[in-house]
DNA sequence: TATGCGTGGTT
DNA sequence: TAACCAAGCAT
């Protein structure tokens, strides 16, 4: 469509090209995944980047490679173990996808990456970006790599509020220096995430600003335009945290949630969702909690059986957790299983939820705030306070 | 095209 | 405190 809005000629592209990679030779930042050429390190690099920040990544990359250093590794490894390796990255659909894809690789094609952006685009978890820069990086393709840097970069250079994503990708991809393509599009993210930053980007730094038409306008902080957001929706959830022993040698009861959505494969205290808070009144509450305590007993098949007290349960500290979508207030209660009872996990359900030791939880994939509840349990177990 | 999907840092 | 947002993908 509007080849127009695309003000670059010959001479003019091969001078941002040049610009561009001269300030990456230069300024270019260290990352652990720049000293490879292997493509399985790359694309690992690039699915944990999504939405996700570098230095977050750094610590967990190279635990990842430690542990999954080829595909093959990562394909003969347990969901549970790959999810581990992912806990507290979030997105957790990135890694069952990542463990998916290397399954299928290794299954195909003994281990290999595709090299074209069209073939990496249909394993699991490879878009348009992944594609463009794992065919860019690892196998010198001269594909377009679009990502939340480059869509500001470009909205700012052409003045344009709001791009789509048709657009974007045929400026990138007029752009992309077909001598050196993945250093081409790391360069562009580069001066995104160092120069030509969301806001008070530093202009008299930057390489090309000589062609960048909102610096002129003085539109730069203005572009790209902010999108429209949804309000959280704020949740209230009460938490089973189901104790079987005294001390910190004392195991938990968690299940494991359904493989698909939020925190898809992650492991949890088994939790259901209140109407109201306990701001709405406290007898209401007290027999809010009751209810959902023994519903949550009835679901995992033990009834109020063997399980003391729970006409008075302790409430553990609350926890408050952001997610992407929704803000979650989880009121945690400790119930005791009665010594010398046994409750096992409904029959049949094994590995669907099991009693794990607290102080090896860690052998579970667990979600930010499920472990702030169990450390918290564990801080008052060793402080004694559930002997009074 | 719009929405769901984590977490942590910055302002 | 709350809003914003970061090397996006799937549906």
């Amino acid at each position: 469509m509007s080849e127009a809005a695309q003000p670059w000629d010959g001479a003019r592209i091969r001078d941002l090209r040049a610009s561009l990679l001269a300030f990456f030779d230069e300024h270019q930042r260290e990352m652990p995944w720049r000293e490879t050429s292997d493509p399985y390190r790359i694309w690992v690099s690039e699915v944990m980047l999504q939405q996700t920040r570098v230095e977050t990544v750094v610590p967990y990359y190279r635990r990842w490679m430690e542990r999954f250093p080829t595909v093959r590794t990562l394909a003969e490894a347990s969901t549970d173990e790959v999810l581990r390796h992912w806990q507290g990255l979030g997105y957790y659909s990135r890694a069952r996808n990542l463990h998916k894809a290397a399954r299928e690789l290794q299954a195909h094609y003994d281990g290999a990456l595709p090299t074209s952006a069209a073939e990496l685009k249909q394993l699991p978890g490879i878009g348009d970006y992944t594609a463009g820069a794992v065919a860019s990086i690892a196998f010198g393709k001269a594909e377009p790599a679009v990502d939340g840097n480059v869509r500001r970069v470009l909205a700012r250079l052409l003045d344009e509020p709001s791009p789509t994503a048709g657009e974007l990708r045929r400026w990138a991809s007029a752009l992309v220096d077909p001598e050196r393509p993945g250093d081409f599009n790391q360069a562009f993210m580069e001066l995104g995430s160092v120069v030509c930053v969301p806001r008070s980007p530093r202009c008299r730094s930057c390489p090309v600003g000589e062609y960048c038409r909102a610096r002129r306008a003085g539109t730069q902080e203005e572009r790209p335009a902010p999108k429209t957001r949804k309000p959280n929706p704020r949740i209230v959830e009460v938490v089973l945290v189901l104790r079987r022993g005294e001390d910190r040698n004392c195991e938990v009861f968690l299940r494991r949630r359904p493989a698909d959505g939020l925190l898809g494969g992650m492991w949890e205290c088994p939790s259901r969702e209140a109407n109201e808070g306990p701001d709405s009144g406290s007898e209401l509450w007290k027999a809010q909690v009751r209810r959902a305590l023994q519903g949550l007993l009835n679901e995992i098949g033990t009834g109020s059986d063997g399980v003391d007290d729970l006409g008075d349960p302790r409430a553990l500290t609350s926890v408050d957790h952001t997610f992407s979508h929704r803000r979650v207030h989880y009121h945690p209660f400790e119930v005791a299983v009665r010594p010398g009872r046994i409750l096992r996990p409904p029959e049949g359900s094994e590995g669907y939820c099991r009693w794990v030791p607290l102080r090896d939880r860690t052998r579970v994939p667990l979600p930010v705030a499920q472990e702030a509840i169990l450390r918290d349990l564990e801080l008052r177990l060793a402080a004694g306070a559930s002997l009074s």
